[in-house]
DNA sequence: TCACTGTCAAGAGCACTGCTCTCGGTTTTG
DNA sequence: CAAAACCGAGAGCAGTGCTCTTGACAGTGA
């Protein structure tokens, strides 16, 4: 993939790279709503209308500043995903969640924060935003071929509209009962939710420090999935 | 109430509150991130340097929307407490919360989303938002007297830090089970989790619409808090 | 080798922002 | 009635995203 056949497309490809580098930083500091594209070229030693020419507006960069952040929660989540007992790889995806979040918060926020204003995801984003979701269920559809996963007893039965967006799962997770999809994506706006809650200061007063409240959601929620 | 005793203590009032309106409309249109001072001066035929002596800053404003956004949201929730049978209650309760959320999408981001940044939250924020657990935890409390609220047989009891904080939720819902407050944090997370994700975009492809997969989460979600 | 073409950084400039300060005029207060 | 407090208007500062033009450079076919 190193193959940037001219020395001009090299230097494109680099300093696109040192770009979105510069961005996150200052993203850490100031947040992505005073991310400042004159800032960035000050910080790059060059004119701010330079910058247009690698990205077409603001919205551009934090557009690939979205994308980068999705997959690199996303390898943080697979690579979580060691392929032991399927209660402990639970809890490791979890733990890596939450471990990316905290470390990125600026990063966490303009994923799963609200979104920036006048702007929309564009369509490329949603492959690496479902990296997460699909760790999960990738581990609840081995847990069922492994006989460790079971439908908890008070699980409904989804019907109706419920039960074909379920259905859409399956493609997914072809043997996971229909109960159990729907229950894995209660576990995934919990786990999200959570997350946001302690990042964003919500749960100051109550649960925070969060880390023996996040432990005990990840196993409750373990169980509340099916998984045994 | 209505005593404001001058006539300039009266007209401020008055000018404060039709800045505010004119700073929600706006906030409906163009977003938080775009809520501009010198636009709503101009939509209210005055200057700019003549909003400073209503508000300091735009942060300023901004903390005033966000007070007001969560007395509207724990208004919502308290209204729809009616004091029938704990179930519908609950399920009125979490209506009510995502109908107002959906009415006012902008004002939801504004104190559910990623925080402003170089802002953080003054104090007198955190009584407003504890106007909706609060009115959770209530519930839960009216129901234990009621009779109708279980530890859910897989509900851990919680040890060491996490059943010290669950002790402080105790003083706001003094019968109610320590196993239980803490899934009631956890339902709490999860229940801005979905509404979240809902409002910016991360369930199109799966559980969008969420009406129904709503509905199944409220239904489990009391029953996983130990509601019968 | 040379001219052509596409790409690049630079600079000036536009319209906008939050915010500060000063200046008169009005209202409230002692 | 005079002093003090308050008010809106206006000018101005430093910053922003973005556009357009200009001149320099690299790569490529004749």
């Amino acid at each position: 993939m190193n193959a940037g056949r001219t020395a001009r497309e090299r230097a494109r490809a680099e300093l696109t790279d040192e770009i979105k580098a510069v961005a996150r930083q200052q993203l850490a500091t100031v947040g992505a709503e005073a991310l400042s594209l004159r800032a960035i070229s000050r910080e790059l030693g060059m004119v701010s209308s330079a910058l247009y020419r690698y990205f077409a507006s603001r919205d551009e960069l934090l557009t690939a500043l979205i994308i980068d952040a999705y997959n690199a929660l996303g390898a943080a989540a697979e690579d979580a995903a060691t392929g032991g007992d399927p209660i402990e790889e639970w809890l490791a995806i979890y733990a890596a969640v939450r471990g990316w979040a905290r470390t990125y918060p600026q990063e966490y926020a303009l994923i799963y924060g609200s979104p920036i204003s006048g702007y929309q995801a564009p369509q490329t984003t949603v492959e690496p935003a479902s990296r997460v979701p699909l760790a999960l269920l990738g581990l609840l559809q081995r847990a069922q071929a492994d006989g460790r996963l079971t439908v908890p007893g008070d699980a409904p039965e989804p019907s109706g509209v419920l039960a074909q967006q379920a259905e859409v799962l399956r493609a997914l997770a072809p043997d996971v009962p229909s109960a159990v999809l729907v229950r894995a994506v209660i576990v995934w706006t919990q786990l999200f939710g959570m997350i946001s809650f302690e990042l964003f200061g919500q749960l100051v007063g109550s649960m925070d420090p969060a880390d023996e409240f996040f432990a005990s959601s990840a196993r409750q929620m373990a169980a509340f999935a099916g998984l045994r």
